[in-house]
This record gives C-alpha cells, sequence and structure tokens, in this order.
DNA sequence: AAAGTTAATGAGGTCAATTCATGAATAGAC
DNA sequence: GTCTATTCATGAATTGACCTCATTAACTTT
C-alpha cells in the first residue's frame, strides 16, 4: 500500500502553514462548525499531523484567534492625542466596535467561547483584553482623581457599563442579525456616561445655558411648522 | 436474552420524568458537562427512550431551561409600586441581578449557548428576555416623555446598558471565579444611567430659572414628538 | 553510505449523540 | 376473556467527531 509521498517541513513553517488553513476554514464555516478534517484537507495534510503540532483542537483555534485578535490591536492607541474625557471614552467604545464590525467571527468565538471558559484567565485573551479594559479605566481613575468626576463609582463598575452595552448592543448583529452604526453607539454609550458621572457645572455655564435654550427654540418653531403644514417628513 | 421489563407511562407523564431527571443532572454537572446516558440512567429508562420524547439533547435542554427560567418569572413585577425613575431602574436591575445569583447554572446557559444561537429568536428564550428589557425601555420611554430624561439617548440604548452592564460585571461569578453583591451593584448601575439622563436641576437663583426654562422645552418638544407621531401610546 | 532523528501518515480507538428494528405492554372490539 | 391494533420502550447498531499511535518516509549527521 504505497504511501502519500510528502515534503517535510520545519515545525515553525508546518505550524504557520495549518494556522493559516484553519484560518481560512474559520471564516468560511464560522467557529462552531469548524472540522479538523476539513482543515488538515485545507492544509493538505491529514489529520494525524495537525496533532503533532497543536495539543488539541481547541489550543489551535485558541492560537488562531490569538494571532487574529493581536492583528486588530497594532493600531496604536490614539487615546493621548485625544481632549477630553467624553471623548476618550467614546474613542475607546469606537475602537471595540470597530473591531466587532470588522471581525464578528472572531468576536463572537471570543465573547461566546473563550470567556466563559473556566480556563479563560489563562488564556492570552484574557491579558489582551485586559489592556483594552483598563485604559477605560485609566480615562475615569483620572477624571475622578481631578475631581471632573464623582467618586461615587468604581472605574470597574464604568468598564462594566462600556464593554457591557457595547456587548448587548452587537449580540444581534454577532448572530448574523442586524447591524448597528458604530459612530452612533459608540457616542450614545460616551455621552450617558460622561454626563452620569461628571459633576454639574454650577457656575459660568450660563452663556452654554442660552444657546441650548435658543436651539431648543429653533426646534420648537421647526416642529410647530411641520404641525401646521400636513404632508409631513419624519424627522 | 430477556428484555427488562418497564411499565408504560402516559407521554406527558414520561417527558415530565425525563424532564425531571435532566433538571438534576444538569444542576449536579453544568450543561457542558450533561450526557444523555446520564439522564436516561436518573430517569430509569433506556437512552433511546429520550428520544421519542425530544427531538434531540439541544431539545431537551432548552426545554428544561425554559420551565426553569418562566419559574423566575412568576414573581410579579413590583415595578408600579415603586415609586421614582432611578428606584424603578434599581428595582429592574436588582431583579436581573438576583435570578443570575439565584441560578448561576441556568443563566450560564443562557447567556452563552442559547442566546449566540441563530435561532435564538425563535426559542421562548427570546420572548421571555423580551418581556423583561421591556420593562426598562418603558421606565425610560416614560421619563423622556413627561421630559425627567433627556430625549437625546434611545430607550433601546439604556436597555441595553443596564443589562450590559450586568452581564460583563457577573461572568466572573459565572466561571466560578468571584462573587458580587446584588444590591451594591443594583443601586451603582441604576445611580449613573439616571445621573446620565436626568435633566440637571441647577442650584443658583438665575440659574435655576435657566433650568426651568430648559425643563420646560423639553417637555414641549416631548409633547411635540407625541403630537407627530400619534403610533405611540401616550400614557 | 550507514545510522540516527524526526516529520507525516493513516488505520484504528474512543466517546457521545442519534437511529431503528424488534419486543412488550396496554386499550379497544367482539 | 381473548384477539388485535396501537403505542411505548428497548438496546444493539450506526454515525460523526476528536484524538492516538505504531509504522513509514524523508531528511541529517557522521
Amino acid at each position: 500500500m504505497p504511501r502519500k509521498t510528502t515534503t517535510r517541513q520545519t515545525s515553525d513553517g508546518r505550524t504557520a502553514h495549518i494556522m493559516a488553513a484553519a484560518r481560512e476554514v474559520i471564516a468560511e464555516k464560522g467557529y462552531e462548525k469548524t472540522l479538523i478534517a476539513d482543515i488538515a484537507k485545507r492544509a493538505g495534510v491529514v489529520e494525524g499531523t495537525i496533532y503533532r503540532y497543536f495539543h488539541n483542537k481547541r489550543d489551535l483555534l485558541i492560537k488562531v484567534a490569538e494571532v487574529w485578535f493581536s492583528e486588530q490591536l497594532t493600531t496604536d492607541s490614539q487615546l493621548d492625542s485625544i481632549q477630553g474625557v467624553q471623548n476618550k471614552l467614546q474613542y475607546l467604545a469606537w475602537r471595540t466596535l470597530s473591531i466587532i464590525k470588522r471581525e464578528p467571527v472572531l468576536s463572537r468565538f471570543m465573547l461566546m467561547e473563550l470567556r466563559p471558559d473556566p480556563s479563560y484567565r489563562a488564556t492570552p485573551f484574557f491579558e489582551l483584553n485586559r489592556r483594552f479594559t483598563h485604559e477605560v479605566m485609566e480615562v475615569c481613575r483620572e477624571a475622578i482623581a481631578s475631581g471632573e468626576f464623582y467618586d461615587d463609582i468604581s472605574p470597574t463598575m464604568l468598564r462594566d457599563m462600556l464593554h457591557g452595552a457595547i456587548e448587548h448592543r452587537t449580540w444581534a448583529f454577532l448572530r448574523g442579525e442586524g447591524d448597528f452604526s458604530v459612530d452612533d453607539v459608540a457616542e450614545q454609550i460616551a455621552k450617558i456616561l460622561y454626563r452620569g458621572m461628571a459633576l454639574r457645572v454650577a457656575v459660568g455655564d450660563s452663556e452654554a445655558a442660552t444657546a441650548r435654550l435658543e436651539a431648543a427654540a429653533r426646534r420648537i418653531e421647526a416642529a410647530l411648522q411641520r404641525l401646521e403644514q400636513p404632508g409631513r417628513a419624519a424627522s
């Protein structure tokens, strides 16, 4: 029974080769439906070969996702160049939302397979994610220290609100049902968190208040005009 | 080869019997590690019997979880008896947190197995959950209509923030790692959401007048919006 | 070129879900 | 009471996926 002849490769080369094949299959079928048999076929090797390089299926998937995920983090954080606490929060929300929008398959695996796992803290994702969520906490911590924020809510809670809101908001999208606007969601989350945490600007605010009143007046007048002239378009 | 003799049961009786056994096994081992073989042994039937009453393993687990989950919702909502928007939000957060605390195994299955599934919307959970999340939205919608809340954030977003924050906050607990205080988390979430949405009540003399004007403008705009969109029920 | 080393194979093992032909218990008709 | 039809329950067999391992083939070293 003749054996199929193959060219032998170095350990690193074969590893990368298999991971590339795995990534293609995952991107096509999603994590749940990815089979070792499919990956082996795509890589042009036999199933057993994969187990020379990866401890088990889960190990392979995690390693693939790790590379994939860290690619998303290559862009250096522009956080320092952004002025204002609300803008910083908005940027951080925007960045996470962008990744979810760009890589739904990966995000889904991350959120539903990796994070619930009891050994999550041992995966590289825990650390990668920690870097992300820590930035939110840092921004909040500084705002509290400077007196811009109340000090009765912990930065941990604020981190959970920001990222929790993002996840809850994007579940339908990750199931392949709906869509969402990265910009709008980021703006709304940052706005509500900021307003909820910022000490009221007590004095010297009358100019801003006047501006808000004038804007409100224009909106009211516009609305009244629409009411008086039927055949309206929804605003 | 003599067959084991068994007493035959009615369809409903056997169904309930198997589900009770399944629930016991699940409670002991968690969803991931629950085997059909274990359930069959516990129920005193053979594996094949289970497939007479349930289409497949997933179907059985879902049906068990459905009963389990709806038991959590039997207590009538005390929402109407609670005064104040912030207190209402706090109560709704508290109620969800209580369920997670009381039923971590169930919650985990719900959050990590059911919800990510593409067919989630077809499960009874979607509807059950909808009832829950709708209450948050209703509270917010009323607060916006009455002028107590800003109208620049959608009730949908507020719902996502409240429930998203809860989930993010309780992941570690669901993994069996940490713990959390139902009361504290509920209080903090409600506080930040309320402060983030409530129109400011200024304190100074001339500023008090401005604040009242602004609040009045908001109420007018909200009223106009209701006039323009007669589809919504005004309450 | 012989011996040693390690990559790759592919046939099988395992484990859990699922199916199905067969047998047994009950209900209804006479 | 017996006979027959129907439905319930069985457990052996199948499937499908992950994973193991003895064997073979390709390189490397001496």
